[in-house]
DNA sequence: CGGACAATTGAAGCCGGTCAAAACTGGTGG
DNA sequence: CCACCAGTTTTGACCGGCTTCAATTGTCCG
């Protein structure tokens, strides 16, 4: 049951999109595009703003949110480096449905519309692919609806942390559990919850020898107890 | 913002995807499906089980839900008359990632796989539209996400509330709300609470002369109020 | 009429949100 | 090198909404 949740939860979209293309439409997409390098804390693209292309991220950790109608924001997901973002609102045609900021430094390449829609349109094979990720995109977004409103916040966090540390880990290949950086307010919005309330349930899971904490940064020490709190 | 937001979330989206192709292909794939009749409560497809096709609803109303950890259900959407179902998983390529069942006495049609992907193999205009609706059909999931995480189970109970009158109206058209027709149980999971504590605010909006309740079938009639009542 | 299930009401307890304040951090300039 | 300041993290106390448990009423059908 974990296996399969978290693998569904982690599953590096962009690469499985283009696997097996990334010698033909993916990198003429790549070389369409400008790179540019964003500081921690940029905003990529705004809810509500008219999308004029996608965007792939090649270096760092984004951040995917809407804001709360009391003024916080709600983060759904954090990309890592290799994923695409900004497609679903190029496809549908309308406004971003979300924003998107930079959590750490990033190098971002932003790929025009018509070249993105181009290759949608002269490849038939790129499309299939394209709409099986999207398929398989949707059982994370039902996970985390299933997840949030069932789960309390010790065992969204415990979910989180373990998804968090696929998510930081393909930075640097190591057995310990990677250092998951990220500020307690980012995190709390992740879990959904205060970020009073994550310290303290972070102190819990410190105090059970679950992770460690190093400046800040936290790091899993004991997966199997996690996953345990997690009760998945 | 309420325009915008309801109007996200509610979005017949069969409908729209189908706009201006209803003469073609969507004909010939319904036709080369097979009807059946389901009573209320029937499983249409079960988490986890293999996807061999799509499903058209031509009647009725359809929940799609998860379980969750303590035997729960969560429901995350509801399908009207004329949406189409399982479709995610036959992209993905993978197993259901959530259950479907008839709240309902309903029609269905089934459509094997081969056709549904054959038509968008053999279609590129029909593939771009499907794209199209996936595409806004992320913005549903995103503001489920943030309507959960943000709002109280009264606000969410009033947005739900204003959702299900314009799927339950398509089916009579009338200038009064819709007859909401759902198992209190069925509510509470959409709503993400009890049905002890989802029958405490209805009856408070009750109360308030936001809703009516005949048989235990909810219809609003004071709209406004119920708006205010989400302070979306 | 009666049995099973759904809906409702009541009471108690806890999780988690809110408010307030202290400790810590990093960056800046004297 | 240290003092200072702004922002972040952490801790503490309080309170209220929601869940949980328990019991009663209502409703549908055989």
């Amino acid at each position: 049951m974990l296996i399969s949740f978290l693998s569904d939860s982690v599953r590096p979209q962009a690469e499985e999109i283009f696997k097996g293309l990334k010698n033909q439409e993916f990198h003429k997409l790549i070389q369409a595009g400008v790179t540019h390098k964003y500081k921690k804390g940029e905003i990529v693209f705004r809810e509500g703003g008219i999308p004029s292309g996608i965007y792939y991220l090649s270096k760092g950790h984004i951040k995917k949110y809407k804001f709360t109608s009391s003024g916080g924001e709600q983060i759904f997901y954090i990309c890592g480096a290799g994923e695409l973002l900004g497609y679903h609102s190029v496809l549908g045609g309308g406004v971003y449905a979300d924003s998107a900021a930079t959590i750490s430094d990033s190098e971002i390449t932003f790929i025009p519309k018509e070249a993105f829609l181009n290759t949608l349109a002269s490849s038939p094979e790129f499309t299939l692919r394209f709409m099986k990720a999207l398929g398989n995109e949707f059982t994370l977004f039902k996970n985390a609806i299933a997840t949030r409103a069932t789960y309390s916040v010790k065992e969204r966090l415990a979910i989180n942390l373990l998804i968090l540390d696929e998510k930081f880990k393909k930075s640097k290949r190591s057995a310990n559990g990677a250092l998951i950086i990220l500020s307690r307010t980012d995190l709390a919005n992740i879990v959904g919850t205060v970020k009073e309330n994550l310290v303290r349930v972070l102190g819990e899971f410190k105090a059970k020898g679950l992770i460690k904490i190093n400046n800040g940064s936290i790091q899993i020490i004991n997966r199997g107890g996690l996953i345990k709190r997690a009760s998945l």
